[in-house]
DNA sequence: AGCACGCCGACT
DNA sequence: GTCGGCGTGCTC
């Protein structure tokens, strides 16, 4: 006899799960877990999973429902993934079907029926003539290599396109020509017996690399962590690919997750280049098809490999064999709201269930994974050896406090950048703050213009000519007149990209310059564009915000300066120093190639500050060990666990009322810090206190949530207050 | 989260 | 007189 009864996970913020009834029309063929189902909630109808299948139930039978309808496409959820989910919602606390929710693709999350259309791509035309080819490559060379690439990637997608920074007046220009067309995509299984090795692309491996892949694929159906610290430019890539073409040829998948901006066209490309297996990419960009599409793709097994951000780590592979984790110290693997969980741990998590490896890289990995892999927890591979050997940029101070300073340049700067430009090289100027100025300001009275919903100054934009709050969004024309003494000699104070860019082009005007942040790349494809000017050595002096650090490699540029690096040397958040040890790190890794080694020189006003001459002058991982031994005595994360709980209102005193109750039961073997009022103590015009509880071991922390979960309904400040909790949170400034 | 119900303030 | 503001409660 098959189920009566069911008990799913509806998409729903709830910690619990809902019984329905199986109608008997309804009970062949028998209901499995994993399943979709149409239920009725409230008074609407939603989709819901099938958690667990029983013959009995304790719920009174006048509240129980029957399913609506059972939706028999091809999209059930694998036990596998189900009990990932299960996994994952236990691990972070967080409400089962809100797990679901973010782990499905929005389309199979409507109730309505699904209608699946093939996706189009493109292919090249057969007949298309050489001569005609030829004939347009010096006109329209874009086009020409946009040609090129369809015709040797067959099938290939607009969404691959448009990452690789093609546009869609390109493909429409080579329509016109008659040399390309759209087709609908056949859906044929990858056959994993075909040669899927593009070999002429594979490198020979230094013995430090060798040794790596070795160790990877030693168990490879076993669960084991490998962390791979290696320097930018110590060749991780390579052996990211050479530890799969083993998982690859066992017919396992792998999946690839890197952070937000880290998903170039010359990522994809590489991969392209060396498998000749169908590769889906899992990212931001995808619309909703396009999302089903990879979803399918990966759980039918014609995906052999998925790249993607931290939501693809819930992707449906059957046959996951690897996982890949690159830049693992990234902040972008952790979501920072609602589901907040980390790519990273989860990939942890996943691998360990399915008992596969995984590997973690980064040149500057996490306090917490380096602690894992020195207390041999991980498996620990460093690669020193830069490739082709370059050597190291060589990071310097200058001390900005006795200098006499021009636009936020100092003298010594100044001069550094004039020589390399009259070598005719590359320059990157680096400052993490976008905008024009950070705040504007009366020179009279010295009101600051501050945002009413944050408390914190508005971020003038020049262009624009706004003010714009960077906490909240809200925007603001610029006040003729101070609204305190009435005076009108308002003016910006500090500096953002926007005005270091003005600043510059006016110091150095016969150089090209571009900046490169949120603003100036907010269009579509822009930031391939630019990426693409630079490498084309269009431009001598490049300005950016952390978009510059992270993942793009510059070989001509050989001086990096980084015009604030102050930034967390005071900062009351204990990561504050990792985090900015990491940012100097990648930023000096940007630069120089082996025959052009590049220098980063860093503005600070406290060259003598432990913290930077730790860094500078014996290195990343000296620099994380040292501060792991104080992080030991303090106690702190990662020899202790944190999870934290944020609570906001639109009155000041009640989120400090509600945690102060929580906090008042004490936890076995936990300790609070806190309530504290947050950072920013207002936002968006709401205010927001803080919460810490901490233990020394996960499952203490544990099972305190738990206990502290199952008093919160008693809080009389519960239904007053907005709540949320952070295992393992990262950010404190949230 | 949605969605309904319900109870008070400014409008045709 | 009603429209609609959002506080509160419920969802098998």
């Amino acid at each position: 006899m098959s189920a009566q009864y069911v008990q799913v996970a509806v998409p729903v913020p709830m910690r619990q799960l809902f019984t329905y009834q199986v109608p008997d029309n309804m009970q062949t063929p028998p209901i499995r877990v994993g399943e979709r189902i149409a239920v009725p909630f409230g008074n609407r109808q939603v989709i819901a999973i099938v958690m667990d299948c029983t013959h009995e139930c304790n719920i009174d039978n006048d509240k129980i429902k029957a399913i609506s309808k059972r939706l028999n496409d091809s999209f059930h959820l694998s036990s596998s993934l189900v009990s990932f989910l299960k996994l994952c919602s236990n691990y972070y606390h967080h409400p089962i079907g809100d797990v679901f929710q973010q782990a499905l693709p929005k389309l199979l999350r409507q109730v309505k029926q699904l209608d699946i259309q093939p996706p189009m791509v493109w292919h090249s035309h057969e007949q298309a003539h050489n001569e005609v080819i030829e004939k347009f490559a010096s006109k329209a060379p874009k086009q020409h290599a946009l040609f090129q690439l369809i015709k040797k990637h067959q099938g290939i997608s607009w969404s691959e396109l448009r990452t690789l920074g093609y546009s869609k007046v390109q493909l429409n220009a080579l329509v016109n020509k008659q040399l390309i067309v759209e087709k609908e995509q056949v859906a044929k299984p990858f056959l994993w017996q075909t040669k899927l090795l593009a070999a002429e692309n594979k490198q020979r491996l230094s013995t430090e690399q060798a040794v790596i892949v070795a160790a990877i694929n030693l168990n490879h159906n076993k669960f084991a962590c490998h962390l791979i610290d290696g320097v930018t430019g110590s060749g991780k890539t390579e052996v990211y690919l050479q530890a799969m073409e083993k998982t690859l040829s066992s017919h396992q998948q792998v999946l690839v997750i890197v952070p937000e901006i880290g998903l170039t066209p010359q990522t994809l490309l590489r991969f392209e280049q060396r498998f000749t297996v169908p590769i889906c990419l899992h990212h931001s960009n995808l619309n909703d098809n396009e999302r089903l599409t990879t979803w399918l793709n990966a759980q039918q097994g014609s995906a052999a490999i998925v790249i993607g951000t931290r939501s693809a780590i819930f992707s449906p592979l059957h046959h996951l064999g690897l996982i890949i984790v690159d830049e693992e110290h990234d902040g972008s693997l952790k979501q920072q709201d609602s589901f907040r969980y980390h790519g990273r741990d989860l990939a942890i998590l996943r691998a360990k269930q399915l008992g596969i490896p995984v590997v973690l890289g980064s040149a500057t990995p996490s306090f917490e994974s380096l602690q894992n892999a020195l207390s041999g927890k991980y498996r620990y591979h460093q690669l020193q050896k830069r490739a082709g050997n370059s050597t190291e940029a060589k990071i310097s101070l200058i001390d900005i406090a006795t200098q006499q300073m021009e636009y936020g340049l100092s003298g010594t700067l100044k001069h550094e950048i004039k020589q390399t430009l009259a070598r005719g090289e590359q320059v990157l100027i680096f400052l993490n703050r976008r905008g024009y100025a950070p705040a504007v300001h009366c020179q009279e009275c010295h009101w600051v213009a501050d945002c009413q919903r944050c408390d914190k100054p508005y971020t003038f934009h020049q262009k624009q000519q706004l003010l714009i709050c960077h906490h909240c969004g809200s925007q603001k024309r610029v006040p003729k007149q101070c609204p305190c003494c009435g005076t009108v000699r308002i003016a910006p104070i500090g500096q953002g990209t926007e005005q270091l860019e003005r600043r510059i082009a006016e110091l150095f005007p016969h150089s090209s310059l571009v900046r490169i942040d949120r603003d100036s790349t907010r269009k579509k494809g822009q930031l391939t564009k630019l990426l693409q000017e630079i490498s084309d050595k269009k431009h001598q002096l490049l300005i950016g915000t952390q978009m510059l650090a992270k993942g793009h490699h510059f070989p001509d540029v050989t001086l990096v300066a980084v015009i604030d690096g102050d930034g967390a040397l005071f900062s009351f958040d204990f990561r504050a120093s990792e985090q900015m040890a990491q940012l100097l790190i990648q930023v000096a890794g940007r630069a120089g190639r082996a025959s052009k080694p590049g220098k980063v020189l860093v503005q600070t006003n406290y060259p003598d500050h432990p913290l930077l001459q730790d860094l500078v002058h014996n290195g990343y991982q000296h620099f994380a060990q040292q501060a792991l031994k104080e992080r030991q005595q303090a106690l702190l994360p990662p020899f202790s666990f944190q999870a934290l709980i944020r609570a906001e209102a639109n009155y000041p005193s009640y989120p400090e009322k509600f945690l102060r109750a929580l906090a008042a039961k004490p936890l076995a073997q936990c300790e609070f810090a806190g309530p504290v009022p947050a950072a920013m103590e207002k936002k968006a015009g709401k205010f927001r206190y803080h919460l810490i509880i901490q233990a020394r071991s996960r499952k203490h922390l544990h099972c305190a949530i738990l206990e502290l979960l199952s008093q919160v309904c008693e809080n009389e400040w519960h239904k007053k207050v907005r709540w949320n909790l952070d295992i393992d949170p990262i950010d404190l400034n949230w």
